[in-house]
DNA sequence: TTCGACGTTATTGTTGACAATCCTGATAAC
DNA sequence: GTTATCAGGATTGTCAACAATAACGTCGAA
C-alpha cells in the first residue's frame, strides 16, 4: 500500500465528482460558475483526465452543464423543472415506502437510528457539510430497505440532480432542523410499523426545499423566471 | 460540410454507443461477450477515446459491465434483476400514462401514428433492427405526451438497461407482431381517449418480454439461476 | 466615442505513444 | 500426469504534448 497515489483510477474519478458535487450543493459553486480543468486538477492533485471524466459523471447526473468547446458550468435548473423532478421525487419515494416491508428488519432500524445520530450531530454543531453526507445515506438507506436496487437508484439519481438547488437550504439551520425531526418521525412510524405515516412523512419531506428553492428563484428572476 | 468527418465528438460517441446498443438489443454481440476497445474503434472509424467513452456510456447504462485492466463485457441479467426492473418500469410508465392529457393533441396522433406505421412495415419485412428503431421511438413519443420530460428520461433509461434482455424477443416474429398490434390498440384507446384501456395497454405491454427472458433464462441455467 | 477587425490568451479537444495489467500457453519440476 | 512458474502477447490505463476553438482585449477608423 504506498498510500492514497496507488488508487484505481475509477476511485479517484468518483472521489473528485462527489467532492465537486459537494461544492455544488453546498453552494461554494455558483450556478453559471465555470468548471476549469486545470484548476480542478491541480486542486484535487489529479491529471486533467481523471477530471474530465468527473465532470462527465456530473453531467450525466445533471449537475452541470456542458457546450463543446466552451467547457462546464453548473447547472441553473428553472422552476418548472425542479417542480418536475420532484413531482417524479414524489412518486417513486412513495412508491419506495410503500415497498418496505412492515416490520422492517432490525439492522434497518439500528443503521437509520446510527446515520440519523451523525446527522443531528451535524446539524447540532452547524455543520453543514457532514449533515449533507448524513442526510444522503439516511435516505439511501431507508428507501434500500425497499428491496429493490433499482428503484433505489433511481430515487437517488433524482435527488442527485436536484442537489443543486438545495444550495439554498442545505445551509439553512432551519431547514436542517425540519430535516432532522422528520427523520426521526420516519424512524418512528417504521418501528411502529405505520405505514400510512411513513408514507405521509416521505412525500412532505420533500416539499420544503422544493418550495425554498422556486421562491428564492422567483424572487430573484421574477415570477417569469 | 467536408463529410462525416467534421461532426463533434460527443455525436460520434452517442452514434458509436447506440450502435452497440443496437447490436447487443438485437443479440449480435452474446452476453458475456468482450467489448474490444480497439476493435470497434477501427470498425467505426474512430478514436480509442471515443469508443472509451462509449463504453462509459453504455456501462451507466447498465448494458455493460466494467473491470479494472479488463474492459468491458456485455452484461447478463438476472432473472431477478430483470423482475425489479420490470416492476420500476410498470409503475413509472403507469404513471405516465396516467398524466397523459387526454385528449391528445392532435399532432401526438399523427406523430404516433406514423411512428407505428414505421414500425408495422419494419416487422411486415422482418427488419428487427428497423423495429427495434422505431420500437424505441413509439414509446419517447407515447411517453413523452405526459409532459414530463424527466419522467420520459426515467423511463428510457430503465428501457435502456433491459434492452439487453430483449435479445430473446427483439428477433421474433411472433412478439414483434404483439407488440405491433400493442401500439395500434394504444393509439386507438388515445384517440377514444379510454384512459383505463391505455393504462392497462401500457402495463400489460410490458409483460411478454420480460417472461420471455426470464423464462429462456431459467431453461438454460436452471431455476436456481 | 463607438464600432469593428484583428491578434492574443485561456481553455478545451485530440492524438499517439508509453506503461501497467491481465490472460494464455508452454515449459519444467514434482 | 499434474501443478507451478514464467515468458509472450493482447488489452486496457495513463500521460503529456499538440491542435482547435472561443473569449478577451487592443488598436484603428469612422
Amino acid at each position: 500500500m504506498d498510500s492514497v497515489e496507488r488508487q484505481a483510477s475509477a476511485a479517484r474519478v468518483k472521489q473528485v465528482a462527489s467532492a465537486l458535487e459537494e461544492e455544488i450543493v453546498l453552494g461554494w459553486l455558483q450556478p453559471r460558475e465555470r468548471l476549469i480543468e486545470e484548476d480542478i486538477a491541480s486542486r484535487f492533485e489529479v491529471k486533467r483526465h481523471v477530471v474530465r471524466e468527473a465532470i462527465a459523471e456530473l453531467e450525466r447526473m445533471g449537475l452541470v452543464e456542458r457546450v463543446q468547446n466552451k467547457g462546464a458550468a453548473v447547472r441553473m435548473l428553472s422552476p418548472t423543472e425542479v417542480g418536475q423532478i420532484y413531482s417524479v421525487r414524489e412518486a417513486l419515494e412513495t412508491l419506495a415506502a410503500q415497498q418496505i416491508p412492515l416490520p422492517p428488519r432490525p439492522e434497518t432500524i439500528s443503521a437509520l437510528t446510527k446515520i440519523q445520530g451523525q446527522h443531528a450531530a451535524a446539524v447540532e454543531r452547524g455543520d453543514s457539510r457532514a449533515a449533507f453526507r448524513a442526510n444522503m445515506a439516511f435516505h439511501n438507506a431507508l428507501f434500500g430497505a425497499c428491496g429493490n436496487p433499482h428503484l433505489v437508484e433511481i430515487i437517488q439519481s433524482l435527488a442527485q440532480k436536484v442537489h443543486g438547488a438545495r444550495s439554498y437550504t442545505a445551509a439553512s439551520p432551519v431547514h436542517l432542523a425540519r430535516a432532522r425531526d422528520d427523520h426521526w418521525a420516519m424512524i418512528e412510524a417504521l418501528k411502529a410499523s405505520d405505514r400510512e405515516k411513513l408514507v405521509q412523512l416521505c412525500r412532505e419531506h420533500l416539499s420544503p426545499s422544493r418550495d425554498t428553492y422556486i421562491a428564492s428563484l422567483e424572487q430573484r428572476f421574477g415570477k417569469a423566471g
